[in-house]
DNA sequence: TGCTGACACTCAAGCGCTTTAGCGATCACC
DNA sequence: GGTGATCGCTAAAGCGCTTGAGTGTCAGCA
């Protein structure tokens, strides 16, 4: 079909009360399915406006109150450190999902950091332009819950602890405490006794979570040898630990990775330094993807569904959205998947 | 909506006119920079908007004809498909550093098929949700620009090539065929005669105009030995296309994979068939990412700075927006950053 | 002095939708 | 056969903003 530069106007409640004979309350009320007309009515509005290809306008919706059908994101990284990182794309995807059937709009931003985001909370809410938040990498000390308590958006957090000082924020999060304390044991088990978790951002709620864990661990077993060391999850920072802790005078013999990037640009320091994945040193990645199967030897890896994640929290903002009461819910902890990248500590 | 807790009504240009003590209308022209004020009514409206922490609302200026100031962006992917991936993400966060700056939102869509996208633009354009879109993956065959003249969307087209038939439309793309004319002749310089292209989708534009590329260069310089293997970007259609031509009678010594996932499974899949790279095959990369240093040896890659790609298609999408001609920019083709995996022909 | 026009500002309509109040007709009921 | 509910629908206001058409004031000029 040749383009054609016509005017293409957007059909409005009155084109379609008129082409239906009613009132435009009327088709209001037929297209929202509230009492107030005949279903002969209700009927004939529908399919006069399904003839027209109309949709509600959600700038007028939004200005009658109705919220402006839209939800945000933000994610506060550094530009640079935007890398290679498969779990927020599949995150998304899986809010989208949700949100698709309810015809929501996902409105996204990526900012530098936290006070930027907060900035941007802020300019969204006076702009009426989300009915809702969804927010990632909460931390141990965070702005953010008060702020959204304060503007009064309903929020839920990916990712946090449970949080009661925040009873208005719905939560949704894995138990990273359990999943570390059950891949310590794995390796415990396996005869690994200095063990280095090379973690992600310090200040990152799961990150101390994670750090916490492993120390409790390891002092309930006596292990003198472990440790957790936090980096930007880069491959680069990931690298730079493994170099310094493989060269150190007691080596570990297994290495906590916190994401796949930095597992995999660890394993590329290890054959570098002339150490063996798994016979000299066992690797674990914290976040699955096809790069834990790109190398040799495969990560093991904590597997985890993201998709199924952002689901899950698009699920409960709706709820929330809808008025239902804030939540909190666990998703499934994390598998471990055992690949080739495990094994005995070699002075077991 | 339910009620939240705490009001926190926002504060409209009523508060404002009733503060200042004059009428909507001249907070209106004060506060757009109109003539119609004073300078120091202009000043005072504009100190008490400060002070009340004003922000407009999108939905009434929406409503008010003026635009959504909102972007689209829709990433027609199978779910499934998601995986790492980081041009997108960098891609995106160029766009939003532009529309940040113009305080545009950027409504993020991720749907499965192109059939799904145009459905997302025609309900987007009904809800008057955006002003226009940033449209990517351009395909040889594509129905989004007719689509997209139909309904009048500003949009800026990023990685296609020029398209007399929509002079609608801006474009924003990269050389291809010029990167590939080099890369091949590079690789020829090498002594390289059988080259194998591990292209990504078919139908996608730029598959296709590296496609015919390679195939002219191929036939100037009279080697048989050349062909392209479309994909689907996955790592294991990458590893299967691998494994299939080096296990063929005469390998070739020369990969040239369309992504950096693809060659980083690729790489893995020749050292598993006892090819070492680059002595009896060099591997390029057509995406540089931190993964092409995480592998041994490095691989050698096309790098194309994807943040500036997206800076300067919201650029022209702002432009557009404003009342400017469609335009074709075309950005600095990408460079080849020789590493450790491409060398010398072995038979050369 | 009277007229014009520039200037600073106000009024009111309108964008597309929701929602409250209200109106006439029908119906049940005593 | 009158009373009051209920039903199906319309009229009109209002959400927060823009904008074109006024209104009133004052300087400048003949």
């Amino acid at each position: 079909m040749p383009a054609k530069r016509s005017p293409a106007r957007r059909p409005t409640m009155k084109d379609i009360a008129r082409r239906a004979g009613v009132s435009e309350s009327a088709v209001s009320f037929a297209l929202n399915d509230r009492p107030g007309v005949s279903e002969a009515t209700r009927a004939r509005v529908r399919r006069v406006a399904e003839q027209l290809g109309w949709r509600p306008s959600t700038a007028a919706r939004a200005l009658s109150g109705e919220g402006a059908a839209t939800v945000g994101f933000v994610l506060a990284r550094p530009a640079d450190t935007l890398g290679v990182d498969s779990f927020f794309l599949q995150l998304v995807s899986g809010i989208q999902e949700v949100l698709a059937e309810r015809h929501l709009g996902l409105l996204f931003q990526v900012v530098e950091d936290i006070a930027d985001e907060c900035a941007v909370y802020r300019r969204w809410w006076a702009e009426h332009r989300v009915d809702g938040v969804l927010v990632v990498d909460p931390r141990t000390d965070d702005p953010r819950p008060d702020l959204l308590d304060e503007l009064g958006l309903p929020a839920v957090v990916i990712g946090g602890a449970p949080d009661e000082r925040h009873p208005g924020l719905s939560t949704v999060w894995a138990d990273d405490a359990g999943a570390m304390a059950s891949v310590v044991d794995g390796l415990y088990g396996l005869g690994h006794r200095r063990i280095v978790h090379i973690a992600g951002l310090a200040g990152l709620a799961h990150t101390e979570r994670r750090i916490r864990t492993l120390r409790a661990e390891a002092e309930r077993r006596g292990l003198t040898g472990v440790e957790s060391v936090t980096t930007d999850y880069s491959d680069a920072e990931g690298a730079a630990v493994t170099r310094e802790v493989l060269r150190s005078a007691a080596p570990p013999t297994a290495l906590i990775y916190d994401n796949d990037v930095m597992a995999l640009a660890g394993v590329a320091v290890a054959a570098e330094l002339g150490f063996s994945v798994p016979a000299d040193v066992s690797v674990v990645s914290w976040e699955d993807s096809a790069l834990c199967r790109m190398v040799t030897p495969w990560l093991s890896a904590l597997s985890r569904d993201s998709m199924e994640f952002g689901r899950t929290a698009a699920r409960e903002l709706t709820a929330l959205l809808d008025g239902g009461p804030a939540r909190t819910v666990r998703v499934p902890v994390p598998r471990l998947v055992e690949r080739e990248s495990t094994g005995a500590a070699r002075d077991a």
